[in-house]
DNA sequence: GTGCTTGCAAAGCTTTTGCAGACCA
DNA sequence: TGGTCTGCAAAAGCTTTGCAAGCAC
């Protein structure tokens, strides 16, 4: 059981990108996040940005959204809500509480695993892409 | 709105890929099925499995795992269960609807998204990894 | 025979990591 | 001052792709 329990800093590149993250309401990547940060802080580089997140989601001030298909996408808002995905161009948007129904707290019975919690994805098509169907190749 | 509608073709290796994933329960990585097909046919490569998993994903033969953490697993699976997964080691297991209870289709009002289905992921430790606390390093 | 599919290898992309210098507490 | 953090660049890991030959229909 090694608890090293790291002091962590607030450093100015950390803070920036918290604060970026917060003020975002995309969801961005590691990338898009890079991209909004270095007009900013010209200097920084995308390993601390990757750095920083990882560090910012295992102190629960940021959620890493794994659902995504390529890259993994962020999130600053760490309060219950849920996610919708759009299947052809991969915007991610949230769901609040109130506008979604016919859920409440799933649970698992006599379960081998223990449980931990859970998360809620919706698929759909945005309405942007909805306009643009020769997008939605499926081959 | 372009539909080549391609010919696809079931090919020795794309039956064997899609049989060997439905003998598995594991929910395997492209590599692990990899690992596997090969044992009987040995000349067969890891881009013909990723070509193949991508072609039954998209017919509805397979599934694609897009929760998971670092790869994509595949799940020969396509009626509707659940997942559960490790966050500490990233294995995934099924759940099946008798075992779960609290949710009932969900809806949401009112959205710009055109909304076409949901996943419900649970999280939480397997019980092999509940027995080697080292293991849940969490910094 | 047509054209989809394969094996192989190389390339592509996202993410991680080693290192020396910089910086926060 | 000590130990964490940064910028840079290289490496790592997963997935995709170009090509010529092979094979299903």
């Amino acid at each position: 059981m090694k608890e090293d329990a790291i002091k962590r800093r607030m450093t100015r590149q950390r803070r920036l990108i918290l604060e970026t993250l917060r003020s975002m309401r995309t969801h961005p990547t590691a990338e898009e996040l890079f991209q909004v940060v270095r007009q900013q802080m010209p200097r920084i580089s995308l390993g601390t940005v990757y750095r920083n997140l990882d560090v910012l989601c295992r102190s629960g001030l940021a959620l890493k959204l794994e659902s995504a298909v390529q890259q993994a996408h962020y999130d600053g808002d760490v309060g219950r809500h849920y996610h919708i995905r759009c299947v052809v161009c991969g915007k991610i948007e949230d769901v609040y509480p109130p506008e979604v129904s016919g859920i409440s707290f799933p649970r698992i019975h006599n379960p081998s695993f223990r449980v931990m919690g859970w998360t809620l994805l919706f698929e759909g098509i945005c309405p942007e892409c909805a306009e643009e169907p020769e997008m939605a190749e499926r081959n």
